[in-house]
DNA sequence: CTGAAAGCGCTTACAG
DNA sequence: CTGAAAGCGCTTACAG
């Protein structure tokens, strides 16, 4: 395999200790000797061998915190994968993970947040990868170790001075890819209707704001119906107003649910409803039900973010940081967005 | 971290050696030695260091070949990078691979196939990825290493005795989601012209398998036009075909390319008639004109196999086979299709 | 049947 | 400003 740090050593006419002292730019060493050592290693293309920096290393490992909300749905489960693939690559490299989950409940889930960074300051961690509410007080949270340690968010941003990267999905270009499958399968004409979980909602908000903004650009004669439903991710309330409104407006061609919830309270809806038109239906995410509902035809496609690689990629941009101290190249890492159909499950 | 050899060798009041006997099935171990010492590598959940494992190896390096066609298309390339991130991920760890290219001419394939094999076989290998055609031959040269080494077939199968997994694409429902898409821009019914390479390549009829079942399945009003066009993957011959073909067929409303090549013909042709109607175009893999294409309008969606996953998937399976004497659960490991769209590219 | 010791490539106190 | 030496966890000749 490649060259050792020994023959450098030996290539140079110094000790493994200097020749060390210059890659990782510590002091104390002669100049003209620190420029003879690097320019045996560049010739030599030189890097150190993982598995002996790894050895050394299990005397101090790097701890990287994870906090993660308690949600048992199919998508945090697909995050929590993609981390712990990552952990199990690196786990005899030097690097152990902590978990912390906090109970996401609309009133008290920051205070809940606030413990969890609060437990990992206890136990002392390197580094966290968390998903996070944008709320000043974690912001602060996460900026009051010491000394600072690099925070990586994912999947929902926050701001704070020691984030080193966010790392989430494309979500305005995942309503545009919802446009551009409405529009090919209406052939450019007919009418839309969104459902979202709440219109106050940031992630609803960019995915609402790319479909709207494709379809417009596409064709003119494609309408979105003025009224947005908003379920509030409850499939009753799905049902009840999918009712309500389908069996009022008879005219949908279409409809795009820019949530992963609400799809068992339109089958529902629909199965009483004798509806006279074939409606066409965009999903997002991939949970049992849009499963189900893809195999059976009333949801023509679905959208997914990548949970498990985003979950990958925010451990992966901790450990970079951590043994390379390598920032990424960008502040933001957005995935691709993918289409299933039936087929392609 | 976790428990050392060394630990559990004082528990077990015998030496890492023993310990090292024990968990390899070495021979000269007195069975009841054997026996406590497994119970203490289980209570404790021992697994044996991997960075430790790995510094040993360097005396001793696996060695993995790679042999793959020498075709400078995006495929292989992305193939090829497939296979060197994993390369990467693993080259301190022991693992070392060894490209064998060959060129790929209708002709002396199979000869040149064979002399990579023999390249591979002088240097010395652990084990062969390898992308073959399925010849009897070269399965013979594949089982004639002394002692014999495993075999991982990707992305074209072979099979031979030492093979131990294929790793591909699952051909037919990337035929079948094509007809998917389809028949959802058709609303089930109008007329389907299909371009291949050739309809003697395994691929190719794996394909048009699948879409022409999956068209008659869901709809009886959509017809495939008896006329195949192949291209033989020749730009010009796709124009001049589908030039010809069209202009006596006004009546088309899709077309499935089951190959990656025939857009820039047909852009052409379609540049020089003046076709009525419009045509949905789905289209096959991710090369440079596609992406132009689907830019422009002129093709609907592509359906990609995933190269990068399917090398990478290859040598990670050498790999576990190696160090773990670890088969894959399947012989058969077939990659999901992708759908691309403007939207998501 | 068993174990002491060397060595893989690296980093880190420590001594000078 | 520099280097000798110990030690991370493992495997492998070698000696008994």
């Amino acid at each position: 395999m490649g060259i050792t740090s020994a023959e450098i050593a030996k290539l140079a006419n110094v000790s493994r200790t200097t020749v060390h002292r210059v890659i990782y730019h510590k002091p104390n060493v002669k100049p003209e000797v620190a420029a003879r050592v690097n320019d045996i290693i560049e010739q030599y293309e030189y890097s150190p061998n993982l598995a002996g920096k790894a050895l050394v290393k299990q005397n101090n490992v790097d701890v990287i915190g994870v906090i993660l909300p308690k949600i048992t749905n199919g998508f945090y489960e697909q995050v929590k994968q993609g981390v712990k693939s990552v952990s199990k690559e690196y786990q005899d490299l030097g690097i152990e993970i902590r978990y912390e989950y906090y109970e996401y409940i609309e009133q008290f889930s920051v205070e809940n947040q606030l413990k969890a960074i609060d437990n990992l300051k206890m136990i002392g961690v390197d580094a966290i990868a968390i998903v996070a509410d944008a709320n000043e007080r974690i912001a602060e949270a996460l900026d009051s170790f010491k000394p600072q340690i690099p925070i990586v968010s994912f999947i929902s941003d926050i701001d704070c001075k020691s984030k080193i990267c966010f790392i989430g999905n494309e979500l305005y270009k995942s309503g545009a890819v919802a446009a551009e499958l409405i529009s090919k399968m209406l052939n450019d004409s007919g009418n839309v209707l969104l459902v979202a979980t709440s219109l106050n909602m940031a992630a609803q908000i960019d995915r609402i704001k790319g479909f709207k903004e494709y379809l417009s650009e596409v064709s003119s004669k494609l309408y979105v119906n003025k009224t947005t439903i908003e379920n509030y991710d409850n499939e009753d309330v799905a049902y009840q107003e999918l009712k309500k409104f389908l069996g009022e407006n008879p005219n949908i061609d279409a409809i795009y649910f820019s949530t992963a919830y609400g799809l068992a309270g339109y089958a529902k809806a629909m199965g009483e409803l004798k509806y006279q038109k074939k409606i066409r239906v965009i999903a997002s995410d991939l949970i049992p039900i849009t499963r189900e509902l893809l195999g059976n035809g009333m949801v023509d496609f679905t959208i997914c973010q990548q949970p498990f690689e985003e979950g990958a990629l925010a451990i992966r941009t901790c450990v970079n940081y951590l043994t390379k101290k390598k920032k990424p190249k960008m502040v933001e890492i957005l995935t691709k967005n993918e289409i299933f159909c039936s087929q392609n499950l």
